[in-house]
DNA sequence: TTTATATTTCAACTATTATTGAAAAATGAA
DNA sequence: TTCATTTTTCAATAATAGTTGAAATATAAA
């Protein structure tokens, strides 16, 4: 994972607004043009946007149809905020560290 | 907090370095100079990237003498964490939702 | 096959960001 | 006061990112 790209795909308005309906909706993902309804992104906009969530593996894409839908990946936003907060206050006992937020169902093997 | 310009902060390599080295360090914090060292930044550049991560609220400087110490500000992180998990999979029982990652002892009050 | 729907691709434009090096400001020591 | 150290500011340069609208692709329905 590459943590840089990963911020960096989170670090926008539309991708951040994105990202977090789909971590809502949870492993059943949404459609992209129910992306582009609860966002309000336009088509050609949201398209470009979750290609570069998924680049940076925060989104995963799966064909149904005619549509695309899109579901949040997990295991790469667990590792992002893992990442942040490593060996903090140098392992010191600062804190409760406790790290992954959310596990999907095929995540949870 | 702006979530954006939190992740905007973070999404750069020179950045994302000195924010972790800050983290590991813990409320003692750093001079400006050691950040340097360890990260292998310039000054300029350093100077730079501390004002962006401190306009983000992710960090603060206080002034020791003619050493300037940086430290992480743990409660913007574990707040910038929370907003990434928020309603985490509609709220469902999906997983252990547990966010705070880390407290600086001025800041577990 | 024809039509409608869902999504992606492309090109053009505008705006923002990171780096460098030299100089300035602030503080403390001699 | 004079000198050395630490950090910040400034100007110039080079590279990257987001939006829009029209067109293209792909799948399904009539």
């Amino acid at each position: 994972m590459d943590a840089v790209t990963a911020l960096a795909a989170l670090a926008q308005d539309s991708r951040l607004a994105i990202f977090r309906t789909l971590v809502q909706a949870g492993p059943a993902g949404l459609a992209a043009g129910r992306i582009g309804e609860l966002t309000g992104i336009a088509p050609s906009s949201l398209s470009f946007h979750l290609k570069e969530l998924a680049h940076a593996g925060l989104v995963a894409a799966r064909p149904a149809g005619r549509f695309v839908i899109y579901t949040a990946n997990f295991a790469t936003m667990n590792a992002l905020l893992g990442f942040l907060t490593e060996n903090c206050c140098g392992g010191n006992p600062c804190a409760p560290v406790c790290t992954p937020a959310c596990v999907s169902e095929k995540e949870s093997t």
